[in-house]
DNA sequence: CGCGCCGTTGAGGCTCCTCAACCCGGGTGG
DNA sequence: CCACCCGGGTTGAGGAGCCTCAACGGCGCG
């Protein structure tokens, strides 16, 4: 069971038409995934988006680890829940948001990861993000996306250069990722 | 923590502007949410679809029975990562599937989870689903779900009639699940 | 009888997709 | 050095899929 250390991964599923949905953006300090605690089912891959480096540890020695530390058995449940919740949080936004909206809520979610783990300046964030990435995720076409972060940098919300990305107007982006 | 024993219910979370999506119906010997045995945490709500009788326990009750029996605690990792599982395949549907897709798959996995609790009779089973239910479920409308039902009953793929659904051509319905 | 909920059907429109052309930067090979 | 290609991004035109709005019928219930 694989703990990514530095870089960007997706853990994502094929379709047999060839088209993809990513189900997660991996970051440092995750683990690929929480079900790998209790067997070696992987019904998805995990793709790099940049160069990634990750630990890997035996099931059973990690689940020693954890059931025998009450503090660690917390950390355990955290991440669970919070795998879970981000999970129905994705079900959401696919079933119920518009394109504006979830790619908005994607950049927003990747912020705030980030920032939990001190890796973004003020608005500013490394994205190493290839458009198809976004449309992966998000459910679209990556000719969708390109117009949809055009519309955004032409209203002055968003800036990305050289793999970069800022927010310009945190304030008015925040609304657009609740519009309705 | 409640267990359902009888009856189906959802769990569903509401949006702002009164939309809902529901991430799972459940059925009898289902379990809320297994993140309720680590924390009090519902980022979602509970609905009952029909007349619901169902168990509570104590989470640490729960958590000691179940962290106390290693058989028990092998049916808890088949259960998470079977939540989890559906949990991606939600995602998967809602974002890269069509509305005939979808919904042939709602019912054919409602058809599965029955019949592996022998509350199936063949290709028929009870289906107290209202048309907007399974709006919720696939991210579409009543309206349109009503058209693409209709369209299944005028191919001949299923019938429907009080409160229960019964598969005429499985083979062919099985083809509309995956189409592309 | 009146009312509300549910399902059906049709007309029209918006969102997003498909297809296609084009640009740009970075290899790669002549 | 230029010619060429290739992956990634942009833009436009046209179309498919699904939504919105609206009207209507059936059914259960007060």
């Amino acid at each position: 069971v694989p703990i990514i250390c530095d870089g960007w991964a997706a853990s994502a599923v094929m379709l047999s038409n060839g088209s993809r949905q990513i189900l997660s953006f991996l970051l440092p300090g995750d683990i690929t995934s929480t079900a790998l605690l209790f067997g070696p089912r992987a019904h998805c891959l995990v793709e790099a988006i940049t160069e990634v480096r990750y630990c890997t540890f035996k099931r059973v020695e990690l689940q020693a680890m954890v059931f025998g530390q009450p503090d660690l058995f917390d950390v355990l449940s955290r991440v669970w829940i919070g795998e879970k919740s981000r999970a129905d949080q994705l079900a959401v936004d696919l079933g119920r948001r518009t394109a504006d909206e979830r790619i908005a809520r994607l950049i927003l979610n990747l912020m705030d990861r980030l920032a939990k783990r001190g890796m973004a300046q003020g608005q500013t964030m490394e994205f190493p993000l290839r458009q198809h990435h976004i449309a992966d995720a998000t459910g679209l076409t990556p000719v969708h996306v390109s117009k949809v972060l055009s519309e955004f940098r032409r209203g002055g919300l968003i800036e990305i250069s050289d793999r970069s990305l800022t927010i310009l107007d945190p304030e008015e982006f925040r609304r657009v990722t609740d519009m309705r």
